[in-house]
DNA sequence: TTTAACACGTTTTTT
DNA sequence: ACGTGTTAAA
């Protein structure tokens, strides 16, 4: 024990050794809080505490699963395996199953995803009969979801005239009757969103004070991370079950506070000290991360911001080199650039590819990285973006398994009834979803009667819905037998979904085969792992709900060696000795959506500062002059962030008025890539990165050519485009035809043509590819 | 009911 | 630009 104390610094050390009370822990980027957590809870087992007392709620699974392995070589894995470690949501969705018929839920509730959520509720603003430009589902996902993350229910919302009114008044008057049938139908169904899993913790909790009591007990010993991040239901939660004990250790830096768009509430760490008595205060201001340079920069910046607490961030490493500001014509030089300096700094310093990471404000901007690291050879990997169990296959797949262990589930069924396609159409699924509302019973017990119930639908969908509901039923009997991995490869052959998709034979749609054996493989790997636990069963269910909260993050292991690409949110927490963070321009980062108000602004700088605390040894800044977006090129200034580090700490690689001309010969111009060219010119070792401004003409070929992809398409279109009235066509489908008129300009130019034998067609010339007869 | 053109929104971030 | 959801045609 008394070994690796001794690893820890002073000011690490004292919140260690602090064993009982409140306490917080003010932890600058890079000050070794994970540490300190680590050793509080090997300190605290040490001292006779037992592990099943201790709870730490983390910000990824992925965090937990490392702490635990940490804490595991200190105390030993039979002690450290027994702690409650991980993230809100599947702390709180473990106790939730184990205390659901309290609340009216099935222990096999199902948890609904953002999607499963947003399309019920555009089901709801449909069945309604309201407007759906006004009731825009996202919108109204996002209201609901803060009002649950502010612990405002359907009926707490109805007491509050306010808010009705404030809805009421954004022209949107029946957004509480979206709400009630939400929630209803999420009951119904036998589902909790994502928000729910907080919000029924806090019923539960309330309504019944003996479930508190006994989870206060349990809990002596309670930390929490990144606690800047937490939302108002998660301050609740965290407040109640320490209440008797007071054995609370929060951890946390507001100056990396980035979720308040989540609903995170970074008063809960500033008003921490207020919460409790006698709360005892540690700042961990030494950074072990970075230079001086990166450390010094990024303090520049944060200073900048009004709200904070007040820490100084120092360190004693190198000063190392400055922060090198670099910019480029388009985002597609950027890609290169950033590709190219990852080569010349990987042969240059002996790196490995896992030792770079590039940084961006949107998913949207991974392509043009990828694109640039694939022509390189660099192997990748991206973050987040769609995640795996996102794909449509995957969760296709999954839906038949939510369906089996809750069938009850709507949103599930709704996705499989009638894919693989078996004549079970949208009109159909309207009765049924009526006939549902009217016995007050789920859809699928509707199906499984339909014959006892008098509805108008003819007996050949009668008989195909009969089908269905025996093939789901044959697999839940299935499923009580065997194990998760065969129910699920059943599922994938005997449904059609796999002949579905070899028989479409584009490469997405083996892609798609593929993705689903990856899937049956992991649910193999699950299968297998759970069977070496004593007490684990190996079910769907316990699957399912690890996907339901898995995140791409969970599955990124620390020995592949490839370049990280994720958003800067997502890159919280890590660390790369070099960090190329891009796209640093107004409107994009800070992001256009973020700058109305001094506090998103301030965000945004927080999000920044993030980003440039990621850096161990060197961080780049790129930014572009123009960038497509929307599928346009757009002018692009630069940053604000960037004016904003200190001059003394960055450098830029060109001079700022220096333009010179660089002949445009790239993909960029032409369309098509020229891949040969490419090949050829391998790494251009030293070369510096050119910059320049693009004259008027050049940008105007830029805007005009980008659409094309392929030179073909380009051929084929501009000889159309010539088309006129009165000349013989042929086209591949529709065969011969007469153009009878032309309207439109340009790209949108369309023609009518009179086919001898396809009637009149109005078809867009850019894409229609007719052959000219006369 | 199914298929295909068309329209739309998306590009702020996620458990 | 791209994928998804909606409407029009078969």
């Amino acid at each position: 024990m008394e070994n690796y104390l001794a690893e820890l610094n002073d000011a690490q050390r004292a919140p260690v050794l602090q064993k009982d009370g409140p306490m917080i822990v003010i932890a600058g980027a890079g000050s070794g809080k994970t540490r300190v957590l680590t050793y509080r809870i090997a300190y605290l087992m040490s001292k006779g505490v037992d592990p099943f007392n201790i709870l730490s709620l983390t910000f990824t699974n992925k965090a937990a699963r490392e702490m635990k392995s940490r804490i595991s070589k200190i105390v030993g894995s039979s002690e450290a395996k027994n702690l409650w470690m991980g993230t809100f949501h599947s702390i709180f969705a473990k106790i939730l199953r184990f205390e659901a018929d309290k609340l009216g839920y099935p222990s096999n509730f199902t948890i609904y995803d953002t999607q499963d959520s947003q399309r019920l509720i555009s089901a709801i603003i449909k069945e309604l009969g309201l407007d759906k430009d006004v009731y825009k589902y996202k919108q109204v996902y996002s209201k609901i979801s803060s009002y649950k993350n502010s612990l405002i229910t359907v009926k707490a919302y109805f007491q509050n005239g306010e808010l009705q009114e404030a809805d009421a008044m954004a022209k949107r008057p029946r957004l509480g009757e979206i709400y009630q049938h939400y929630v209803d139908r999420c009951f119904k169904a036998g589902a909790m969103d994502f928000d729910d899993l907080l919000l029924k913790t806090n019923e539960l909790i309330t309504r019944f004070p003996e479930v508190l009591a006994k989870y206060q007990n349990r809990f002596r010993y309670i930390l929490v991370d990144e606690y800047q991040d937490t939302n108002h239901s998660q301050y609740l939660i965290v407040r109640a079950l320490s209440d008797k004990f007071q054995n609370i250790c929060v951890v946390g830096d507001d100056a990396q506070s980035i979720y308040a768009f989540r609903g995170a509430n970074i008063n809960n760490i500033l008003n921490f000290q207020r919460d409790y008595d006698n709360v005892e205060m540690y700042r961990l201001e030494q950074n072990y991360r970075s230079t001086k340079n990166i450390v010094e920069a990024a303090n520049s910046i944060i200073d900048k911001n009004k709200t904070k607490l007040e820490k100084v961030v120092w360190t004693a490493n190198d000063e190392g080199p400055k922060i090198i500001v670099n910019r480029l014509l388009t985002d597609g030089e950027e890609g290169r650039y950033v590709a190219s300096s990852i080569f010349e700094n990987r042969m240059e310093h002996q790196m490995k590819n896992g030792d770079f990471a590039i940084l961006y404000r949107t998913n949207a901007q991974s392509r043009a990285m990828e694109d640039a690291l694939r022509k390189r050879d660099i192997p990748y990997r991206i973050f987040g973006g769609l995640s795996f169990y996102q794909r449509k296959e995957i969760k296709d797949v999954l839906s038949y398994l939510r369906l089996l262990v809750n069938p009850k589930d709507e949103e599930a069924l709704k996705r499989v009834i009638n894919y693989p396609a078996r004549g079970i159409g949208a009109t159909t699924m309207d009765k049924l979803v009526l006939a549902a509302n009217h016995y007050k019973r789920s859809i699928f017990e509707v199906i499984d009667n339909i014959s006892k119930i008098d509805l108008k639908i003819n007996s050949g969908t009668r008989n195909k819905l009969t089908n269905f509901a025996n093939m789901i039923k044959s697999f839940q009997v299935m499923a009580q037998k065997e194990d998760a991995f065969s129910v699920a490869e059943a599922i994938a052959k005997k449904t059609g979904l796999i002949q579905e998709l070899k028989k479409d034979g584009t490469p997405e749609g083996i892609a798609r085969i593929e993705n689903i054996e990856e899937l049956l493989n992991g649910i193999k790997d699950f299968v297998e792992e759970q069977k070496e636990l004593a007490d684990a069963e190996g079910s769907l269910a316990e699957f399912l709900e690890d996907v339901a909260l898995a995140t791409d993050m969970d599955k990124a292991t620390e020995d592949e060696d490839r370049v990280a690409l994720m958003t800067i949110h997502l890159a919280k927490g890590l660390e790369y000795p070099y960090v190329y963070i891009v796209g640093l321009e107004e409107d994009l980062f800070p992001s256009g959506m973020s700058m109305n108000t001094r506090s998103e602004l301030e965000e945004e700088r927080r999000l920044f500062y993030v980003a440039l605390t990621r850096a161990e040894k060197k961080a780049y800044l790129t930014y572009t002059q123009s960038r497509y977006r929307w599928g346009k090129l757009i002018d692009a200034e630069p940053s604000r962030f960037i004016e904003e580090i200190d001059d003394q700490y960055k450098e830029y690689m060109i001079p700022q008025d220096d333009y010179k001309y660089k002949p445009l010969i790239d993909s960029d111009v032409f369309g098509e890539v020229d891949k040969s060219r490419l090949r050829q010119t391998k790494p251009k070792k030293g070369t510096p990165p050119l910059a320049h401004k693009p004259s008027e003409e050049q940008l105007r070929k830029l805007r005009k050519l980008r659409p094309e992809s392929s030179a073909n398409s380009a051929k084929a279109s501009s000889e159309a485009l010539k088309l006129e009235t009165g000349q013989m066509v042929e086209h591949m489908r529709f065969g011969k035809g007469t153009i009878i008129g032309i309207e439109g300009v340009g790209q949108d130019k369309k023609a009518e043509i009179d086919f001898e034998n396809g009637g009149l067609k109005k078809l867009l010339l850019r894409f229609a590819k007719l052959k000219l007869l006369s």
